[in-house]
DNA sequence: CGTGCTACTAATCAAAAGATAAGTAAGCTT
DNA sequence: AAGCTTACTTATCTTTTGATTAGTAGCACG
């Protein structure tokens, strides 16, 4: 009946004998993660803005099947969202923070630099940063999660450390909380630096983080003269 | 002729009868610089894939009149870029870096205070990371900038105050510069904090600044234990 | 006070982009 | 090997959105 079907029935012939499989037929499930891994990819390069043809064109589908997996690109992003939020925090990480037979110097550098290598990736920075812009409510919640599970800690073994009171004789109070976050930051920034402002870095992560710990601990002066005297004179 | 002309002719009389002076004619000068602070706080808000006719109705013109004054939706993009550009950094400031008759301390104070001042304001961080999202080369060009005017002599001023060499004797490390980035973190993520993810900080900008340069010279521990020891006990 | 310049608006276009409907074929089952 | 289910595609609809065109009216100047 319709010459436009005969057209396109033609063109699929042509296609398939000059090259691959026209239509490769995958498991619901796998292909539902297939495009979920792509979106996640897809969205933290180009944002929540992304289009749909787009999207379907990497992930060499054509953009109608995005409907038959999920009913809107709005849902399409709430489960990039949701992929996320499986907590990004290592329960085995957070516990070795509170053990004392070790140095603080140590627990702190070891539990940041899984925390970098868990969550200082291209995808997760990006998209977090986007959702944060975008204000869906994401971020407090996540920050949130942080405070009680990595913040509270730390401030309470460095009170532990210092032979001060512990926090339930002396509150922990927010100034404390902050120092905290401005080591957390010096550390996520590392991440914005690399796969936001798409900077090279001069370390790799684990020689900042490492060095950011000791700041951290030390002062950036007494850390400084250590390095400097440490350096071959005149070079 | 057009009875639709008419129909319009009509409506605008209408509106003239109920309410303020329908259309307002500005002068060109007024009108642009007009539209330009609509559109950086407009796109500040939802990025730069917000809709030319929202950012009309918002400045309450219509949609076409932006096409009077920029070519184009991205000409209208690259002049809000451009006025981020106007040095965001300021002479004075930076002079006041390199005074050694000032503590470094309170250099460092005053230095990074007026700096948030200027620059952790809604529209400037949330245009920052949206610029640095898609991938214009404003960033890196901007931490370019930064690393020239301000890092540099930063660290030459610990140097000095640590009595070690001269940038002319020993050459600045990427390590020194690291730990000055790390600072530049903690303070720039308030501005992050407050106006990307939408919390409340608990220190107004200036106390967070001047916690953090303490925290930089003296060490979290040092600056913990004289906090915890003035807090009241038991609350 | 009327006339001309031009800032501004109304109407409209064309392309882009989310979504749907109709039809096709891969591959399991018997 | 035929048949059936359903994963997938083609074609298409509708709305949105950047951009243009034709016309309107504020106001400076005479």
């Amino acid at each position: 009946m319709s010459s436009r079907r005969d057209i396109a029935k033609a063109k699929r012939r042509r296609n398939r004998k000059s090259g691959e499989p026209v239509r490769q037929r995958l498991k619901p499930a796998d292909r539902e993660s297939m495009i979920v891994a792509g979106a996640v990819r897809f969205f933290a390069e180009v944002g929540f803005e992304g289009q749909t043809r787009e999207l379907a064109r990497r992930l060499g589908i054509t953009q109608p099947l995005l409907y038959r997996y999920f009913p809107s690109k709005s849902a399409l992003i709430e489960r990039v969202y949701s992929e996320f939020f499986v907590t990004r925090l290592d329960p085995h990480s957070e516990a070795e923070l509170g053990d004392r037979r070790l140095p603080l110097r140590e627990r702190l550098t070891r539990f940041y630099l899984a925390y970098a290598q868990r969550t200082l990736t291209y995808e997760w920075v990006r998209i977090y940063m986007f959702s944060g812009l975008k204000g869906v409510g994401l971020n407090p919640r996540y920050q949130a999660l942080l405070r009680r599970r990595v913040f509270t800690p730390v401030v309470t073994e460095i009170r532990a450390e210092l032979g001060l009171p512990a926090p339930e004789a002396v509150k922990l109070t927010e100034a404390e909380f902050e120092h905290v976050y401005a080591l957390h930051a010096g550390i996520f920034y590392l991440g914005v630096r690399k796969w936001i402002y798409g900077m090279d870095l001069p370390e790799d992560f684990e020689t900042a983080v490492a060095n950011r710990v000791a700041a951290f601990l030390d002062g950036v002066p007494n850390v400084i003269r250590e390095l400097v005297r440490a350096a071959p004179a005149g070079d």
